[in-house]
RNA sequence: GGGCCUGUGGGUUAGUCUGGUCUAUGCUUGUUCGUUUGGGACGAACAGACUCUGGUUCAAAUCCAGGCAGGCCCA
């Protein structure tokens, strides 16, 4: 019978990831995705409404770190491009040029972001003598003005975030929440008097990261990417990536240390206590709508979603049961809504006059935290019952009650956790041993999909490319979390503590 | 970047190979009415579709080309 209702509702089993997924945003009614723009997907309220209460608590971490919500506009006329342009090939040469030839890696697309954006070249039938893009992350645009604003140390640290939707014209396949054309985007965008201070200012955003992440119920490996994977203009980029279901990484976070290289090409400089003029030092920090995607995919079953109660729009739905024998039924619904609400919980009373198994699955889908059911024999009583979306149904006393709910709500974080934490050590496997032979690794036993393999690395990019071709995956770069003991590298052989994941990334 | 496959009511599906029976099938959803209501109720009535643009043909959902959209595989 269940099986049969499952069917009809069109959820795959979770165990086939790449089909569940797709199904259950659409089936959830977080987003429609036939809008007739491919990767441009309508929020539907109650994706939109999760995905909001995400941005409070991002919003939340920014304002008592001090950063202010600015809005920049979503234009951007080409001209300031070419410094930004001319910025990346100077480092490029300077790269080339400097340090370690070995470092490098084939950068085919010079002009590559001017096929990535989405251009603007008429205004009604005139062609624009300055055409326009949209913008795809918004450093042109900021710091452009930033030049403007900044003069003494005193205008320092500028501290700035906004979110707003970003552009990018994806030519690959496009996934809910995972690669999308239009992003919603947020970007924190710092401005600081030296090196250090924008070093310090990494360190928040790490901390800020591991802060929301810990809210969404997410494990994730922070590494700093390799070089040849930095921001353009980035001395180092870190990134903060979550591990699906399938054993592919979904990159959610990245904060970049820009030194004073994007300053100098845009002329951000201030005037010290002493007179003298300096660049400044910036760092930026990014999170996007893949935040939802990670939550949907770690954490829902083959029933539907299941919601973090700190972003779940909903976090008790009220079923007034039999109220046709009893009038109590929907009193009692209105004072428990009243009261749950007063102690800030989110609450919603389903009266609606259909049966009450539809209204269960209906919830189920959307992945709602706890429902809360009661009827004249729970009112007779003083009780309700009350039902984990994590699994497990109690009787709970009407005194009381709403802290006895935000106990239960906690608890289904700590579940979320602990399950999220299980398929995350799960799906890391040391890598198999291998041998060097001829330019490529040959593995002792084959490489299995969806997992994610961990091994000392110390090599150079040459190095790394043998691991990608041999593997077929993706080096994510030197884990924050260093072995304790050095081991030898799976290249080079020299002893080194540095940790690297290998993984398919979306 | 290269290759392969697929587009039929809101969703799903029959029909496409072999053009004519299609005034397009079933399920589901939706609407209305009635009976129901502690895990997907039942009956009745109603509503709703051939992805787009061209081409071939007496005749196109069906064949051909392209666009758009979706899916899969390889770099």
């Amino acid at each position: 019978m269940k099986d049969q209702g499952k069917a009809k509702r069109g959820i795959p089993s979770k165990s086939e990831f790449n089909s569940w997924y797709p199904a259950i945003v659409e089936i959830a009614d977080l987003v429609d995705k036939r809008y007739p723009i491919k990767g441009m997907d309508v929020w539907k309220p109650y994706g939109w409404k999760a995905m909001s209460l995400i941005d409070s608590i991002t919003r939340l971490e920014m304002e008592s770190t001090d950063h202010n919500e600015y809005r920049f506009p979503l234009l951007v006329p080409e001209d300031l491009l070419e410094k930004e342009n001319r910025l990346v090939a100077k480092l490029k040469s300077a790269r080339e040029l400097g340090i370690d030839p070995s470092e490098l890696r084939f950068e085919d697309d010079d002009a590559g972001f001017k096929k990535e954006v989405y251009w603007v070249k008429h205004g009604g039938d005139n062609k624009l003598d300055v055409p326009m893009f949209l913008r795809p992350t918004s450093e042109t645009p900021m710091y452009n003005m930033f030049s403007l604003w900044i003069r003494s140390h005193a205008d320092l640290p500028l501290k700035t975030y906004q979110i707003v939707n970003t552009f990018r014209y994806e030519t690959k396949q496009t996934r809910s929440f995972i690669r999308v054309r239009e992003i919603h985007f947020f970007e924190a965008h710092t401005v600081h008097k030296n090196e250090v201070n924008a070093t310090l200012q990494i360190k928040e955003d790490a901390r800020i990261v591991q802060k929301i992440l810990y809210e969404l119920c997410l494990p994730n490996i922070i590494s700093k990417r390799p070089i040849w994977d930095t921001f353009p203009g980035a001395w180092y980029t870190t990134a903060a990536d979550v591990i699906m279901p399938n054993g592919r990484t979904l990159q959610v976070a990245t904060y970049h240390h820009y030194r004073d290289q994007w300053a100098k090409s845009f002329d951000i400089s201030y005037e010290d206590e002493n007179g003298n003029n300096n660049y400044c030092h910036q760092t930026t920090f990014g999170m996007s709508e893949r935040l939802l995607g990670a939550v949907v995919g770690v954490h829902g079953d083959d029933s539907g979603l299941i919601l973090p109660p700190s972003i779940s729009p909903i976090q008790v739905v009220i079923m007034p049961v039999a109220t046709h024998i009893s009038d109590d039924v929907i009193i009692y619904s209105k004072k428990i809504r009243d009261d749950l609400h007063n102690n800030g919980i989110r609450t919603k009373i389903d009266d609606r006059n259909i049966r009450p198994g539809n209204k269960h699955y209906h919830w189920e889908i959307k992945g709602v935290p706890i429902r809360l059911e009661i009827g004249p024999k729970d009112i007779a009583k003083n009780q309700c019952i009350v039902s984990l979306r994590t699994g497990g149904k109690e009787t709970l006393p009407l005194d009381n009650l709403s802290s006895l709910i935000l106990t239960s709500l906690d608890s289904i974080s700590d579940v979320l956790r602990k399950r999220a934490d299980n398929l995350h050590n799960n799906t890391i496997s040391q890598i198999p041993k291998s041998i060097l032979d001829d330019g490529r690794l040959s593995f002792e036993q084959p490489l299995n999909d969806g997992v994610v393999y961990e091994m000392p690395f110390d090599g150079n990019d040459a190095d790394a490319e043998i691991i990608e071709k041999s593997s077929g995956l993706t080096l994510m770069g030197e884990c924050e979390q260093a072995y304790e003991d050095p081991m030898p590298c799976i290249i080079t052989g020299k002893m080194t503590t540095k940790r690297q994941y290998l993984a398919k990334m979306y």
